[in-house]
DNA sequence: CTGAAAGCGCTTACAG
DNA sequence: CTGAAAGCGCTTACAG
């Protein structure tokens, strides 16, 4: 390994002008010993040593990417957020680190002991958010977080509307029964705001919606089997994978889609475009997501900025699993 | 930030004492001490500083997993990679740091300022990697190089035999004239063993596939006219992303696939699963691969093994895309 | 414009 | 079983 004591010691100077060269304060030092200086630390291919470095300024450029040891490896949300939050820091002069960690303990151990910078975190830390900011005076940014909002800096996306739309485009196409299909209502605040925003617009619209309408279930072989026993014409399953998986059953049954049953997915995930039929679904813009994240942890680094919590806009993207029976 | 210095002080024990403690080397130190010292540490949240130690090591537990700065950000298959290396090698202590890195320069820069254990390399390094390999004397493991395999520790799929497979599963379903369809032959040496198994084995069953039939374009819609000029049957694609799009296309302008046009694509994607019709295509397992590259890994570590290159298996996985000839 | 001293938090190697 | 000394590679703060 080359340090700097090596490069001095082949120029003829102290240890500390190299240091200086090495980081940029020419003009502290004269041209002529910085050329030198320059050409053997080309030369002897010297490159800092970022241990030593952060060790002093009590600072490394590490950027901690937290995820949850359970999110599914092959989830295509998550592998979205990393491929617009890497290169986006990497080109700041930050590097990623990502980490699968389920709890404050964890979390904080990992943070203090590398020193990270600043930190992303993907999917729900809800109980531990404010511990950890509690120890920690670097940037935290969460995602899709609905507790504590006024103590942490968040983004996420308009759930409560992506519901809305997905209600309204039920009602404009003439569906006046429809159910809706989730996961983990019960301690998913993003699964429940789609419900709410879902519910909420069908009611303004006096269509009712009772629970053997709403199935709160992965299984998509079970959420098939109990909407096909119902009259529904339309389902709003609040997700992607999930929605189409529930298309492929219900083609494998024979049953149409959408002559049948029509479905709203939600986030829309490459996999929509080439499904048949192309799935109709609330699109959220993941890598703008993934961009803000970054944007809010750079912006916090020199100065605290207050937390905030930030919102996306969600939209429809029309594709052709509703049908239409507006003008039937 | 609490030090070792800290507890030591707390403690009435030297740092030496406290350091020991916190390595696990309990056997030198007296269980009544230990136990003390452990009590405080919890107290006061003491972690190690991950610096100051590998800056003594001249270790850290950091794996550079490198990418080219050119790879699509929504690549699915560098998401499941990535999401099979991160998680196993954390198992095992080690953190990941995503990278995109062009040259050997870049990387040996990356490798050497942060001290890292070992590198995976995702993608194309194929003239630098001899020189990186010099200047480290870490483990560095590729993925689907073909270059300098003799010298370099490689983990591979079968290439050229998943282009044997996709030539057979047309001839054995009664097709007489198919085309190829790939991207980057010239410099790709993946997409030149698929195309090479799949001629040669067309070959061997005397059909012959001229320039006609080959469509080396990245464009779905150049391929899509090109091919429909022609009387082929069918259309062995190298990318699953390209074969999507390409039924799209067909699709689009009202040719039915596998009716007018049966594809054959590679990888065995997510995708493939949702579109219509169902994909048939080649599959590389790459979680396997993930694996293996992580075994490869650590198993290096310690001691430096021979360099050997690990081809993992492809099969053919039959869905909906290919038309049946043979009981025509 | 240049440098000697001190120290970041930790471990290695030695001494007791 | 315990500790004092030295040092990893670098930067900060000071002196000249």
């Amino acid at each position: 390994m080359v340090t700097l004591k090596d490069i001095a010691k082949k120029a003829g100077v102290s240890v500390m002008t190299v240091s200086r060269v090495v980081n940029g304060n020419q003009s502290k030092v004269s041209a002529k010993t910085a050329k030198r200086i320059n050409k053997i630390i080309d030369e002897l291919g010297y490159v800092p040593n970022y241990s030593a470095r952060s060790l002093i300024s009590k600072k490394t450029n590490i950027i901690a990417i937290i995820l949850r040891k359970d999110s599914k490896p092959d989830n295509p949300y998550n592998a979205r957020m990393l491929s617009g939050i890497i290169p986006f820091l990497q080109e700041k002069g930050y590097y990623s680190m990502v980490v699968g960690l389920d709890n404050f303990k964890e979390v904080s151990r990992h943070l203090k002991s590398w020193h990270a910078a600043g930190a992303i975190f993907l999917g729900l830390f809800e109980d531990d958010v404010l511990s950890i900011q509690d120890e920690h005076d670097i940037p935290l940014i969460f995602t899709d977080s609905y507790n504590n909002l006024d103590t942490i800096t968040n983004v996420g996306i308009d759930d409560y509307k992506g519901g809305c739309l997905a209600a309204q485009h039920f009602i404009s196409k003439g569906h006046t029964k429809v159910g809706l299909a989730t996961y983990a209502i019960d301690h998913s605040p993003i699964s429940k705001a789609r419900f709410q925003g879902f519910t909420d617009t069908l009611k303004k619209h006096h269509i009712e919606i009772n629970d053997e309408h709403i199935y709160n279930d992965h299984s998509p072989e079970h959420i098939v089997e109990k909407a096909l026993k119902t009259d529904i014409t339309g389902l709003f399953i609040t997700a992607d994978i999930l929605a189409l998986d529930v298309m492929e059953i219900l083609k494998e049954k024979g049953h149409l889609v959408p002559d049948r049953m029509s479905i709203i997915g939600f986030d829309d995930l490459p996999y929509g475009k080439y499904s048949s039929p192309r799935l109709t679904t609330i699109q959220q813009d993941i890598d703008e997501k993934a961009k803000v994240a970054c944007d809010l942890l750079l912006n916090n680094m020199d100065q605290k900025l207050p937390s905030k919590n930030y919102i996306i806009d969600v939209k429809l993207q029309i594709r052709d699993s509703v049908k239409d029976y507006s003008t039937v």
